[in-house]
DNA sequence: GCATACATTAATGTATACGTTGTCAAGAAT
DNA sequence: ATTCTTGACAACGTATACATTAATGTATGC
């Protein structure tokens, strides 16, 4: 039969994951503050067994905090943990940027990756900072992914989540990322060339500065819990 | 009062989690093995409510996965396993140590760290492999501390849980790691000189070998899944 | 004899009731 | 006024009953 795609090939668990994780992110779970099991519960329309469930996913992704009859706390990001993610990210990302570059990968492989860059600097062009960073998500995504460790791909996913608020915060407070796409397209290369230290360095490179120019912004701003 | 220092300040959850741990290093639920939510709700004497929560924890940890109506399976560690694993542990483990070396740390903060050393030297006098393999790990985990990213604590915790079993296959397997010592010895002197490169450099090569050591040792016997 | 449809069943997924325990506040003692 | 005690309450943690669902075996039709 050709019912709906989608009736409930989920368990209400997986729904609850997806369901909070879309209420943080869109803020209306607001970092810091705490929400009984009951209470999430009745939003969402099921018990509190595939919520107590689902907390325990988001948890062990560092999302929320869940503690004896205090509720569900949804975990603020300090800048010491932007420092803590973004160092856990160049180390990965380096490594991953390495040995992409050591696997010989072809044109088509690539093709991925030099698409998230035009997209970039499309977006760029277009002043477009919503699109920019989806695209630069796309890129750092991809190019874990050609690493082709999948713990790493896991990690950087989960600490990605983990930014994903601060980043969105500081979007539209800085200049935009002109001299990024350099950086990016020197990877690229490197990668097509089979220079793995050139990759790693670039790469590292890039995200330490990234990571300066974003807690230099936090602090100026006074944000320091997001 | 001098109450029992644990009278029961742990849930039922938080005993599975640990009981099933120590039954899965132990091999008393061995790797590609299945196992019901009733079994083992029956063995650990329990309902399956905490059992639930705990293999939740588990598959997080990346020592479980969970599959509707085919039970908890123990995951097997394949030695495409190891080697990811290892990568991620030579970036993250890497940087700790370059990050421990810029931090100043005086002789009070590296005295558990050359303690460990020096448990691995006894270790090795003695001809000890599973006391070596203790101070080994106990190294490991004190370099990262040192490096002060939480994070990456964590993330090297739950790695070297996944990898517990194999290296304690293959620990009378090979001979006296009678080199890595000297390794050691180098990390702490550049962490203590404050030499952040030749921290990194060195420890990044110590992993590198032990890596490919441990898989040459894995495909030789053909040990293809732990 | 084989394939397909169906019934059975066993295991998970969910709801709910209940026991347990920390919290918070009110009040008494110092 | 502050602190300590105490007790009620509220939220969690657990057990259990129930619904759901996929796998397995069986029967039936071709």
């Amino acid at each position: 039969m050709s019912e709906s795609v989608h009736p409930k090939s989920k368990g209400n668990a997986a729904i609850a994951v997806e369901a909070l994780r879309q209420l943080i992110f869109a803020g209306d779970l607001p970092a810091g503050s705490q929400h009984l099991e009951s209470e999430l519960a009745l939003r969402l329309g099921m018990s509190r067994t595939p919520i107590r469930e689902a907390c325990l996913v988001l948890q062990s992704q560092g999302l929320v905090e869940v503690r004896a009859r205090k509720g569900i706390r949804i975990l603020p990001i300090a800048v010491s943990d932007m420092a803590e993610i973004y160092d856990v990210l160049t180390a990965l990302e380096s490594m991953a940027a390495a040995q992409a570059a050591t696997l010989g990968l072809g044109d088509d492989d690539l093709a991925a990756l030099e698409r998230t860059i035009a997209d970039m600097e499309a977006a760029l062009a277009a002043m477009d900072r919503d699109a920019w960073a989806a695209a630069d998500d796309r890129f750092h995504a991809e190019l874990v992914r050609l690493g082709g460790n999948s713990r790493v791909i896991s990690i950087v996913a989960m600490m990605g989540d983990q930014v994903r608020r601060a980043k969105s915060v500081t979007l539209y407070m800085r200049p935009l990322p002109l001299k990024s796409n350099k950086d990016h397209r020197g990877v690229l290369e490197a990668i097509r060339n089979q220079n793995a230290e050139l990759a790693q360095s670039i790469h590292k490179a890039h995200r330490i500065a990234a990571k300066e120019t974003l807690i230099a912004l936090l602090t100026q701003n006074r944000l320091h819990t997001l």
